[in-house]
DNA sequence: CTTCTATTGTGCATTTTAGCACAAAGTAGG
DNA sequence: CCTACTTTGTGCTAAAATGCACAATAGAAG
């Protein structure tokens, strides 16, 4: 099946079948259905049934699926069953954060190299990592052959740093600097954007909730 | 016209805008239209002018829209022309950035208390807050009449986070941990999933990229 | 005043996404 | 082996979202 005609919906909604897989998992279960898979992500049974069939047939009638069958295939399809190496750009608050947080490993991603331009971060070390001079993004991302990286500057820093990330060679980027990013058409981007979050969500408030 | 008529792929789409017409608007300028919104966005002008238009006439032929006008209009719409005050629970290190982070006030939301059940943590201050001890969650969210909240703690306890909040009557909550919660219909949620994120850009990485 | 250009708002067509409904196929129990 | 029950994968239908195309109209230029 050629991935160009599979819709992008159905790819942003693979990574959570992946991570309820993994909970299940996690939890000693073997075996699982479309329907408790919807259950627990509040989707019709229909549509994770649907979704999966665009990459083959991985589950028995009457039985359902193999979870670890299922996780790997997932795994395979979303490329994550490899670790990924990732740069972080920005050693601030929310970059901080990033580096401890253990998720980003679970879901096959490795932060091997953290930036920033600030004299006061670079050298210090965070974790197992040492803050390095943005002045050497190129440098390392060539060296270490990353592709992915996650952007934690300043918005008004953000497009000319993501303009250096894909100099230096890198294909995908997530960025929580609040602002669209003008990026080559063959760059993939998503933003992180909480307070979009919230804003679409007042709008359903009631007023007297004011 | 009616709320529900609405798709909510446009009400998502809404603070998008306001953000666009925010920046054009911090940089002097006062005259815009929807193609330029657009190609800001990356979304076509069409799309803009039909959503808008579920709400309103709001431009003028030839000219386009009065930006300081349709900002207003879509505070309006969105609710966010006021301060919304938010709960955040979690003073660890991602609580501490979201805290520190001015994007939340800018965007119509002032976050007035924060809550952890660590010992070490509360009575710490942050900022102009001091950390509140978890049990305080229900007096102080009613006192406040606080009706939004953010979850930053560990996966493992958002569920029962949810719980409390949910009881004390936060009626729109935006979590960071990465699992579904289960909560009534009547109470508005979103996810900041950064690794959902990444695992749905490495699809479309090629193989020998890793 | 007339002409030209720009841009909105929207009816209609197209494309995309979701969902129903069911045959096929497997399990469990007797 | 037979019956009752489950659950998958999918053809077809329905609904939702997007985009084209254009009349309407505002403003600018001459
Ligand atoms: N803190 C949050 O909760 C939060 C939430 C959502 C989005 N964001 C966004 O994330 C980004 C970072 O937020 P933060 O709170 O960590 O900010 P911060 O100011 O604490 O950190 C930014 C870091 O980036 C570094 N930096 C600036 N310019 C740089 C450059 N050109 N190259 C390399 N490093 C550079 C700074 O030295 C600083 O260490 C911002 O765009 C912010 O809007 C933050
Ligand atoms: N750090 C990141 O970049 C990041 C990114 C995405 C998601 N997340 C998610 O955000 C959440 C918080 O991440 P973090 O890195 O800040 O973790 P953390 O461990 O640094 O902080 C969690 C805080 O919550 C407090 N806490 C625990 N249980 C509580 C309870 N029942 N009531 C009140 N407070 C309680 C802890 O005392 C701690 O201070 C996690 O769910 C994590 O998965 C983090």
């Amino acid at each position: 099946m050629n991935p160009l005609e599979i819709p992008e919906i159905v790819i942003r909604r693979l990574p959570l079948y992946l991570r309820t897989l993994n909970l299940m998992a996690a939890q000693g279960q073997t075996v699982t259905s479309s329907q408790e898979i919807g259950e627990r992500l509040g989707i019709s049974s229909t549509q994770i049934r649907k979704d999966l069939s665009y990459f083959g047939e991985f589950g028995k009638q009457g039985t359902g699926y193999n979870i670890e069958y299922l996780r790997e295939q997932l795994r395979q399809i979303l490329q994550v069953s490899q670790r990924w190496k990732v740069a972080l750009i920005g050693a601030g608050d929310l970059g901080r954060a990033v580096l401890r947080y253990s998720g980003f490993e679970e879901g096959g991603f490795e932060i091997t190299a953290v930036f920033d331009k600030d004299e006061q971060k670079i050298g210090r070390q965070i974790g197992k990592l040492k803050v390095l001079d943005i002045a050497k993004l190129h440098e390392v991302i060539r060296e270490q052959g990353i592709c992915i990286a996650i952007i934690a500057v300043p918005a008004s820093e953000a497009q000319e740093v993501a303009d250096a990330l894909v100099n230096a060679g890198i294909k995908a980027i997530l960025s929580y600097a609040p602002l669209p990013l003008r990026l080559p058409s063959n760059v993939q981007v998503h933003y992180i954007d909480p307070v979009i979050g919230l804003q679409s969500m007042t709008y359903y408030l009631s007023p007297e909730q004011i």
